[in-house]
DNA sequence: GTCTATATGGGGATAGAC
DNA sequence: GTCTATCCCCATATAGAC
């Protein structure tokens, strides 16, 4: 079957986010997938080259949505809030972790980020590094613009505080219900959005230090 | 030697932060350190047992000099603020990023959080949780005294960000100043930590959505 | 596109001498 | 406490039949 990529895809996925990348081995995921071991190497041609696949096809989506979301704000006269350029940012990674027809796909992502930044290797940086870097420019400049009294280095400390804000809450989510003894609950999407929207906007609206 | 022991911890700590646990074998920590391949099953009794140790060892001091600086801001007659609080919670991991005695050891340590929170196997996680219980019940409770008007819930979901926010630029620092074109230096701790105090302290006096 | 079989190398753990 | 040698298992990748 041709979809034999798509399904060996769905499997690495899981598995890469729940054991990391070292710790997942190729008969683990074609095992899983109902798949050839030889599959993999055929439809990807090597294990590194499977992972930088595995996020593109997550992320392209998301970055892409943020775009149009950012290029709406900015098309209005009225300028953007801070709040809304926030919840542009947050909202799509974050209600895609809900969305049922990709179930738990982008908590897997997210939990996997932390993986992939720190592997010598250097083709997954390379293809995370391509994916972000023009969401990163567009939506410091859209902020810059809100705030323009906040100096540049604040700026961007604070964009980097949000993305940790962000992708740690992603990262624990599975296990965060359990932990608060269900006070947080992340599968609330409008809940964690709500929380974390207010959060992050005063923090970039604090009075720099 | 006896020291045998610290040198595999003291390269353990490196390689596990630069390739995962999974990545790093047993044959490339004792051949770094000097030592032979037996010796961690000798000194630690498995590869697990020795990740457990690498943690606890830095963390046991960090949390410590947590507790003791909460102690002494809640022995005052005055309430402290929210600033103090976070401040107090903040500064003992990020300071110890720059201390010469230890090096680059925080850095490393806090790059590995994610992949031991991700691990299948239960000792590290257990470990970890056991480390963090009380920090987390302690600071909770005093910020939630200066937030009385803060649904706990909201509470928590803050406490998350503010971990984030705190792990995540640890864990991105040994790139970040060369991503910022030098705006960022994570390696001035005074002023990250004065970066970071304001923009979570603002978060958490934001009013609750 | 899929399979079997295999090449080649590395992994954690341990027994037992020193 | 340290070393060598070894057990046994699993990894990625590929060759070649179907």
């Amino acid at each position: 079957m041709e979809n034999t990529r798509e399904r060996i895809l769905d499997v690495a996925e899981r598995l890469f986010a729940e054991q990391g990348f070292s710790g997942t081995s190729l008969r683990q995921i074609t095992g899983s997938a109902d798949a050839n071991l030889a599959a993999v190497n055929y439809h990807f041609g090597s294990k590194e080259q499977l992972i930088a696949e595995v996020f593109s096809r997550r992320f392209e989506p998301i970055n892409a949505l943020r775009l149009r979301l950012l290029d709406v704000l900015e098309a209005d006269e009225r300028p953007p809030t801070v709040e809304e350029i926030v919840e542009v940012f947050l909202d799509p990674p974050l209600r895609a972790c809900l969305d049922p027809e990709r179930g738990e796909s982008l908590l897997h992502i997210s939990q996997m980020i932390g993986h992939a930044m720190s592997r010598p290797d250097s083709t997954v940086r390379d293809v995370l590094l391509e994916q972000f870097e023009e969401i990163i420019q567009r939506f410091t400049q859209a902020l810059g613009r809100q705030l323009d009294h906040l100096p540049p280095d604040q700026l961007l400390w604070r964009f980097v505080f949000m993305i940790g804000a962000m992708a740690h809450t992603m990262s624990i989510s599975p296990e965060l219900k359990i932990l608060s003894k269900g006070l947080c609950d992340p599968a609330d999407t409008e809940e964690l959005v709500g929380a974390m929207v207010p959060f992050v906007a005063a923090g970039f609206r604090a009075p720099a230090p």
